[in-house]
DNA sequence: GAGTTCACG
DNA sequence: GACGTACGTGAACTCA
């Protein structure tokens, strides 16, 4: 039945080439298996649609797409959208394709020759208001933020946000009305709107808010105290005002359609499969058929003998079978099915995110997608149950012991592979229960090895992209804040379709992401460089290092007390008590009140008050001075001689730091709870933290580190003859550089040359920018790009390998360590400031990968070479690895693991400059180092 | 929870 | 003086 769009309507209008743009861009380059076609965003897409099948708030929709590319914005500037790059080669036969499912899904699709989508956008938007329905642009485009309110608001389909007048004003700092005022003056780099030069969204929200519209700022343009920023704005009123047209969207687009041709159809099953079923989605294709009750189409065999088995069928989550597991007998029966499998998914359940103080609640296991048991042990009884439960146990569990008697033969067996999701936690877990889990995979190591830089490897995020569901948030089960329970508070008939998912998930996620491996060429890296790391980190969390505990009592006390003699000196600069702590408050009493140079800059219009800054401002005032002193005794009071005592486990009596293999896109690794990979070493009042980190009585630290190594990289990468022999030679490499580049002797060179060449070595490991060279050393910006010119003039090998990294990121969408791990840039052809960041981040990923993949390499063999000397590896710290050695064997364990370290890119890798490494031992960490 | 600052390689 | 910039991280703090 027709109703006439009205009050209680809702009008829902996907930005079609938005959505398929941004879906290329953020998801896997999934292609159709049958012929390889590209069909990653029509797949987006198709899940989107598929959305509104299943029904939501819509009772009309549409999906509007852009059609021509001349527009009376064309007329108006001939270089709108002039910068425009071409469109990527796999999104180009996709955009028809998503037209097809637009109308295979029975969804409404519109375009009108000569205009933008977001100019029909605007004209349903408003015709939607006037008849006083609702409506939801599908869309995370600003260009359509000046639409929102009164009725109309955005979705951000990807992140699943909705964007209301709220989230306009966070985003421009004005009301909706007001943002084509903000937009004109700010202008915009990816569509070519010129705007006002100089002037960003925060400057231009000031202005606006201040005058109240861009005619009334335009007009009394004279009032702008700023001498600079006045002239900007009378001289380039023209084109602000040609800008402000540019950007107001068209509400009065002649239509061939009314809203109430937009009204949501059912699907015709037959088209709408039929299409599914030729594009090979096979995830849609069932989900769909069963929400129409009708049977799936059969697929093609897309899978002939001897091809490489790609994704497998997996049913359903919906229709998942999750049980618990309280009967000695039914855990027979699914150990039976694990060793028929060879394999099995297992995630454990305990009272805390901290494995060296968590104890077990439970362990689940899935042997088959939908399949999944959860075995409880140490839940207690309900407060409900039970007055006294904190000691009581629930009802219906497995003793701990028994169940781990039966399982560790299980978890031990050379001859099934245990799936997990992080397995390291749970590793670690088990590893305190006497079960060493082996042989292993891993799932979030597989997506990492697979899709770094692309997306976060959480299971959350990895069951949404690649099986297209949510798991049950931990939150339903445990709550948050302050009324978070512990897991074996949850009751156990909560605890099982969370948990039991959970192994599900793993489980599902290993069949996506292991049969990628081989095609997507980095089997070994998964196998030498991620994979066996799970044991040899969590054997060094494990060790933990000693902290002595009065050590940092004693630095804590000595720092409160200066800081509260500095504080008391800053109060009297200033002539007024604050919080020193507030970079808001310090800016204004420094900027506002003291009236010193300096300007607000930031994206929230706060004063910067960072230490170069205040460096700076120390020439003019004793303040500044004082504040960056308190900073300092701040920093290391709160953050390490605080902190760091409050993560002494009470048991052992060491910090266990917890390493994640997948935080780094890198392939660093990164530290936490707590972070000792940066403990202060440069300055002297910092490094004396390092004496609270000591070798227990009869044993000694060894600290052994690479020497220059991400340069030592880049030079093999780059080939420069001149640095290979500096580096070969022994020499000084900073000094070398400043020889050959300045031409002066090496018996010849002065500490500030030497500085200068320093600089720009490491400039060049990070994507050198003249700007940035600039800031570092504190000169010209035109002096530093005359230095880098030189640079590269003198080794061109640097240049060769800068162009050529870039331009394979760009053909190739990542780039490479020379052990093959690949870090994904998908920002690479971007345009605007990303693409700068973008460009430099790929030029070091290779540089600082490969320096981590070499100690990574170092770190799996030191056990094996260290095995008969009584030591252990305690710390990594980027290229450092510090070692507890009893005391006597420091020789052996120094000259076993130099050897290892040194030796660690062979027998892949030849390098034409070797590696090499410092040692250093003593009593405590500062000895060492 | 975002933004700022600062500790490390 | 600023369209924004050295690369990669994690933690503590302030403030909305």
């Amino acid at each position: 039945m027709a109703i006439s769009f009205g009050k209680g309507c809702h009008l829902h209008l996907i930005d079609g080439s938005a959505f398929i743009f941004r879906a290329f861009h953020a998801l896997p380059p999934l292609t159709r298996k049958s012929d390889g076609l590209p069909v990653g965003a029509v797949s987006g897409f198709c899940n989107m649609l598929q959305k509104y099948i299943e029904g939501n708030s819509a009772t009309h929709i549409a999906v509007i797409f852009d059609k021509g590319s001349h527009t009376f914005r064309n007329d108006l500037y001939d270089q709108y959208k002039a910068n425009r790059s071409e469109m990527p080669e796999d999104l180009r036969p996709q955009i028809p394709l998503t037209r097809r499912a637009t109308e295979a899904f029975n969804i409404a699709c519109k375009e009108i020759e000569g205009y933008e989508a977001d100019d029909i956008i605007a004209t349903l938007a408003r015709q939607a208001r006037e008849a006083g329905g609702q409506c939801t642009i599908v869309s995370s485009d600003k260009d359509l933020m000046q639409l929102v309110g009164d009725g109309v608001d955005m979705l951000d389909q990807m992140k699943n946000t909705v964007i209301d007048r709220e989230g306009v004003e966070a985003k421009f700092g004005v009301p909706p009305e007001k943002v084509v005022d903000v937009q004109a003056l700010a202008g915009d780099s990816v569509d070519n709107i010129p705007g006002a030069p100089g002037i960003g969204i925060k400057t231009a929200a000031l202005l606006i808010n201040e005058f109240g519209s861009l005619d009334e700022l335009l007009e009394r343009a004279e009032e702008i105290p700023q001498p600079k920023r006045r002239q900007t704005l009378i001289d380039h009123a023209e084109q602000i005002r040609l800008s402000q047209k540019l950007v107001t969207l068209d509400d009065q687009t002649p239509l061939d359609f009314t809203l109430d041709d937009l009204e949501k159809r059912d699907p015709n099953p037959e088209t709408l499969l039929g299409f599914l079923q030729e594009m090979e989605f096979r995830t849609i294709v069932k989900r769909i058929s069963d929400y129409l009750g009708v049977e799936a189409p059969a697929m093609p065999d897309t899978n002939p003998a001897g091809a490489e088995p790609t994704a497998v069928e997996q049913p359903d989550f919906t229709e998942a079978t999750y049980e618990a597991v309280s009967d000695m007998a039914v855990l027979d029966a699914w150990i039976a099915r694990i060793h028929e499998r060879g394999y099995v998914a297992v995630d454990t359940e305990t009272t805390s995110l901290n494995e060296m103080q968590a104890e077990l609640v439970g362990i689940s296991l899935a042997v088959e997608p939908g399949h999944a048991c959860y075995i409880p042990l140490t839940h207690k009884k309900s407060e409900a149950d039970d007055l006294f439960a904190e000691e009581g146990l629930a009802e219906g569990q497995l003793e701990l012991e028994a169940v781990l008697e039966k399982l560790k033969p299980v978890l031990e067996d050379d001859a099934i592979l245990k799936i997990g999701q992080n397995l390291k936690y749970d590793w670690k877990i088990l590893a305190r229960y006497g079960v060493t889990v082996a042989p292993i995979e891993d799932t979030l190591l597989l997506s990492y090895a697979l899709n770094a830089g692309l997306h976060q490897h959480g299971m959350d995020t990895l069951s949404e992209r690649y099986l297209a569901h949510n798991p049950i948030p931990i939150k339903e089960i445990i709550g948050t804040g302050k009324s978070q329970i512990t897991f074996d508070r949850v009751p156990i008939d909560k605890a099982v379709p969370y948990a039991a998912e959970d192994a599900d998930i793993t489980l599902r996620l290993w069949q996506v992401f292991k049969p990628q491996l081989h095609p997507k060429q980095v089997t070994t890296v998964y196998e030498t460089l991620e994979r066996p790391l799970i044991p040899v980190l969590a054997r060094m969390e494990m060790a933990g290092v000693e902290v002595d505990r009065a050590v940092l009592h004693r630095m804590s006390s000595a720092f409160a007390q200066k800081m509260a003699q500095l504080e008391e000196e800053i109060h009297e600069l200033a002539g007024e008590n604050f919080k020193v702590g507030s970079p808001k408050q310090l800016g204004e009493i420094l900027f506002d009140k003291m009236n010193l140079p300096g300007g607000k800059k930031g994206k929230t219009g706060a004063y910067a008050t960072g230490a170069d800054i205040l460096e700076d401002l120390a020439t003019e005032h004793d303040l500044p001075g004082r504040v960056l002193d308190w900073r300092q005794l701040s920093k290391l009071k709160s953050t390490y001689t605080d902190a760091l005592q409050d993560h002494i486990n009470p048991e052992t009596g060491r910090v266990h730091t917890s390493y994640s293999i997948a935080g780094a896109n890198t392939g660093r690794l990164a530290s936490t709870d707590p972070n000792l990979q940066n403990i202060p070493v440069r300055t002297e009042e910092g490094r004396r933290i390092r004496e609270a980190f000591v070798a227990p009585e009869g044993k000694t630290l060894v600290s052994l580190d690479y020497s220059q190594i991400e340069l030592r990289i880049l030079t093999q990468f780059a080939d420069v003859p001149a640095l290979e022999r500096a580096f070969r030679d022994g020499e000084d490499i900073h000094a070398s550089t400043a020889s050959e580049m300045f031409d002066v002797p090496l018996d010849e060179m002065t500490p500030e040359v030497r500085r200068r060449a320093k600089a720009i070595n490491f400039g060049v490991i990070y994507g050198i920018s003249g700007f940035g060279l600039a800031r570092n050393l504190r000169i010209p910006r035109e002096e530093a790009q005359g230095f880098i010119d030189r640079y590269f003039e003198r080794f061109p090998g640097i240049k060769d390998y800068m162009t050529e990294t870039t331009d394979f990121a760009k053909k190739n969408g990542y780039v490479q360590t020379l052990f093959g791990r690949k870090i994904h840039t998908p920002e690479i052809n971007a345009k605007g400031p990303t693409a700068g960041f973008a460009r430099r981040a790929a030029i070091n990923a290779p540089i600082q990968g490969t320096a981590a993949d070499v100690i990574r390499r170092a770190m799996i063999r030191m056990e094996a070479a260290i095995a008969d000397i009584p030591a252990k590896m305690l710390l990594q710290v980027h290229d450092e690895l510090l070692f507890e050695v009893e005391e006597g064997h420091e020789d052996a364990l120094i000259a076993a693991a130099r050897e290892v370290m040194e030796g660690a890119h062979k027998p892949v890798l030849d390098l034409e400059v070797p590696l090499s490494v410092d040692a250093g031992q003593g009593r405590n960490w500062a000895e060492a180092h």
